[in-house]
DNA sequence: AATAAAACTGTTATCGGTAACATTTATGTA
DNA sequence: TACATAAATGTTACCGATAACAGTTTTATT
């Protein structure tokens, strides 16, 4: 690998003019930056970062904290950690993935965090480096997220407008940000119809939906759609009707949340609110990096989601 | 952050003697030595890994290279790389995320390569620092993969056990070598009871599964079992079944390979060759790293699978 | 006790860059 | 023309570690 001084021996200056044509150009007369650029050309010339990230005293590392459970997560991890790979490769800059346990070892240049709870406020706070929440929070940390009350709302809509007369929310047991909005939109957009909302929580997991429906299904009207937080449970909801010998689309509809993975794999696919999450994550380097090099970069960063059509709502 | 010359000067010798503790304690006194540690631990000194990465000329970046479209991609590469960044973490080395776009942005120590295609063979031949693949490979390539052979032959001799009568085996419709090895258990073990092996080929995805079940039902006996290369195909076999109103697991029989995600979502969940994918890649990790600190290390890991049972096999 | 060999510790140069200061050259003004 | 000032380039020291060599002390041998 060529260096700084092969290419200053080449073009006949000092190392230093090298390292100005490229941090600082304008300090260069055009002539020798000419010069320069032909010599960097000619022998591939690409800076060591490591001896870049030793001066600066940096690491040109950014850490991924994920603080749930990682064994049973969704998959949509993956593509958020696809989207942040993306942009810091751009910038040179590596993904270090950890979790609760191996978090403070090593250093690093910044943070990424996700899967938050209340109790971490205060070490996240602490932290000396920059840091961007991915998933929203009101504590005031800056974060990036879906407009989850955006993405019920609109789905409450559209499920009205394809004539459910009934609409059903299935939402997450938990205390979390995300789930406050996303029952906020949905109540919004039934309350602005003069319909009382109906709201049921249970845990994130399929089985649970599954159960309800077939519990409750001699109380379960036809002409019902359930809205439902996490593409999980409205794979249960779905799977129940089905079982119980319900009709989806015609007599039952059901919507979904996120998009990634499981909305495909079920059948039929699930209609449900789309994240673009690699985007999203593509969003959360980009912040982070503008953080690191200290070019403003604050407040949230909210993305509009969209509706991914499947077989779950008639037309 | 402490340095070397710290620790040197609260120690009162050189930084050659620091550094010797580190790297050659035997060279060094136990007098001094004592010095030194408890200078450190005074100090709370951690060595600065750029420094060093730059006299040894080193990167300490591995490259995850996963060659296949991520975006439709099975939830199982999320822990692979939760294993994979777990030991790298382990040894201050951090897991940089690549796809075949931005493979050769930025330098890197070594390679883990999974989802490789026979024209990829040239080009990973070709890279001049440690590689190792993740999946069983042809090419004299090491790596490290679950014993799909075996997989798919004790998981057929536990569904005779269970007392079905027909096999049948829904392999995915790929050139794959890991696929080549999980029809040849599957046939062994058939065979070995003077059966007739009897395969069809999809792609992965889950409603291809469906359809054949759906399409064929009629010519479908009691008492078979369907033994599927992945997850996804095993439950689109058993939505088929389901919707054909058969019953699972007392007339027919279902079982998956992966066991990461899939078979959890399904219902009944399914009984399912675990692969141990964390497990799997930590090892990886392992193995590679060995590779860079040129401790021999070559040679293929292949784990034993372990069968997950779920609730789509009779007792 | 004198001397060679072995064991230990310190000094210097180096990795590939950059900041701060020093020097040279160009430009403007009286 | 002489001198102050600005602009362009070069020198030196340093970031935090390590290898290679130099110097010192200890130990062994005669």
């Amino acid at each position: 690998m060529a260096t700084l001084m092969d290419v200053a021996k080449r073009a006949n200056v000092s190392k230093m003019t090298v390292s100005r044509v490229i941090n600082h150009p304008d300090m260069v007369t055009n002539e020798l930056k000419q010069l320069v650029y032909q010599a960097m050309q000619e022998l591939d010339y690409h800076p060591n970062l490591i001896a870049k990230a030793l001066v600066n005293n940096s690491t040109r590392i950014v850490k991924l904290c994920i603080l749930e459970d990682i064994d049973t997560t969704e998959p949509y991890y993956m593509n958020l950690m696809v989207g942040i790979a993306k942009t810091l490769d751009l910038h040179q800059y590596s993904l270090q993935l950890v979790t609760r346990r191996n978090f403070d070892i090593g250093n690093c240049d910044g943070y990424i965090i996700t899967g938050m709870r209340k109790g971490d406020l205060d070490w996240i706070k602490k932290l000396d480096k920059p840091v961007i929440m991915f998933g929203e929070n009101r504590y005031g940390l800056d974060y990036v997220d879906t407009n989850n009350k955006a993405g019920t709302y609109r789905m409450a809509k559209l499920v009205l407008e394809r004539g459910y007369k009934h609409l059903v929310y299935i939402g997450i047991d938990s205390k979390e940000s995300f789930e406050y909005s996303r029952e906020a939109g949905f109540i919004q957009q039934v309350q602005e119809n003069q319909m009382i909302p109906e709201l049921y929580r249970f845990e994130n997991h399929s089985h649970l939906g599954e159960e309800f429906i077939t519990k409750h299904w001699d109380e379960i009207e036809p002409n019902t759609a359930f809205i439902c937080a996490s593409d999980r449970l409205a794979m249960g909801i779905e799977r129940g009707i089905a079982r119980c010998g319900g009709s989806i689309p015609n007599d039952y509809g059901v919507t979904g949340f996120d998009g990634v993975f499981l909305s495909q794999v079920a059948s039929p696919k699930i209609t449900t609110v789309k994240q673009s999450i690699i985007e999203m994550g593509s969003a959360c380097g980009e912040n982070l990096l503008d953080k690191i090099n200290s070019k403003s970069a604050q407040g949230n960063l909210i993305f509009e989601p969209k509706i991914s059509m499947g077989g779950t709502l008639r037309k």
